[in-house]
DNA sequence: CCGTCTCGTGACGGTCCCGTGACGAGCCCC
DNA sequence: GGGGCTCGTCACGGGACCGTCACGAGACGG
């Protein structure tokens, strides 16, 4: 479920975003301030970002080239101005996309699509089945084999393999996983990780006490070995 | 220099594209159809492409299809439709842009850029290992090896080889260490820091007694060689 | 050469982290 | 409504890890 950032300090526009996008099937959060903005995605990085110009404190230029310091996600401006001028200057500032209040939602959408197309892939198509030693994933067809049997997993443990798999050979933390696979607004106990990473031991690993692939990275998460 | 094709039916406007673009660094091949912006692209592949949608024969729609089969060159649509349905008709065709006739030379400049930036850029980030000797340190996979087998560090022990790198040659006292590896509120014992390097040398040293690389600057504190 | 200071290291108790089993709630399909 | 499946919470136990201390060796200055 990719992860949005609204920064946008209207109340009424914030809410009518998060719930369209939501719809699109976004994983939204939502803050009014740039500051918070920042704060925000320095805690729980998104994978897209919708800014608004005009906000009050730190403006949305200084947002856009504050985020840009911290890593590549794709930004999209949510502006009620249509000026050549802030267009050009938002884009400058590192933004991908500028589209005008009031925006249609269809279009919006299309556009974070067409964002994320571009920002993920580069182009190559992935090979779709992934192997890591005897287990396979094929997220297409939502089947995992362990060896040439197939086991059956669970959609949390689907996912959260899948999430592993998607980061292989990295740490992700316990929040980071809860970010990832089960969406950015339950703040739930983290511990909550470490029990489906054992059910997905029991399921996947040959030998769960010792396991080959999923892996404990003591104090700071787990990863996945290839 | 950038290539840069455009495909415009209309003379007029294709050649003030063409102009226009070409004073901001593009090297510009323009056709008047779909059909001959495909051959052309065949023949040499562009850089960028701005399509029209209201073509003669073969539509804009048909030939953004077509285009994104040959590869993943970015394309942007210059429409003078303002209309939902077709910017995300185009968009879902595999457009990355959509901008309105007519179209401001700065703002249709600004986005080729920031297109650009991104189609390009999003070729990996630095792989972020970093070699000391024999040591080679994995910040992202919490993983260290030395020579080419892995050795497993504690927590404590991984950041304490972090911050060192982190700033390779330079000394670190032991306060600074206890700041940036214990945080600034611990108040600790400076002499802990004494034990953690020796665990950690006995995990990454050939010789412990005899540190290649993780040094004692007696009365200052440690520093790592490169 | 000797005293003092600094650093390395082994041992040990406590703490925190992680794995796991148990259990109840929600959900869906019979 | 019952049974199976999945999920989230909790508590417990074991072990990894940490921080402290003490002792000894080596470095440095006089």
């Amino acid at each position: 479920m990719p992860r949005l950032l609204i920064v946008e300090d209207d109340d009424r526009i914030r809410l009518s975003l998060r719930l369209a996008l939501e719809d699109e099937g976004y994983s939204v959060r939502d803050v009014p301030t740039a500051e918070a903005g920042l704060a925000e995605h320095r805690a729980h990085p998104a994978d897209l970002v919708l800014v608004d110009l005009m906000l009050p404190g730190m403006d949305g230029f200084d947002c856009i080239r504050a985020m840009r310091r911290l890593g590549d996600v794709p930004i999209v401006v949510v502006s009620a101005r249509d000026d050549t001028h802030d267009v050009v200057a938002a884009l400058e500032a590192g933004a991908d996309d500028y589209v005008v209040k009031p925006v249609a939602v269809k279009e919006l959408s299309a556009r974070l699509r067409a964002l994320r197309r571009r920002a993920s892939g580069s182009g190559e198509d992935a090979p779709k089945v992934r192997r890591f030693g005897e287990i396979e994933l094929r997220p297409e067809a939502g089947e995992v084999l362990l060896g040439d049997e197939q086991v059956h997993l669970t959609r949390t443990e689907f996912r959260l393999l899948c999430e592993l798999a998607d980061q292989t050979g990295r740490v992700l933390s316990r929040q980071q996983l809860l970010d990832r696979v089960w969406g950015y607004d339950v703040y739930g106990d983290e511990r909550l990780v470490d029990v489906h990473i054992g059910r997905l031991r029991r399921k996947v690993e040959r030998d769960p006490a010792n396991p080959a692939h999923v892996l404990t990275v003591r104090g700071l998460g787990y990863k996945l070995s290839p």
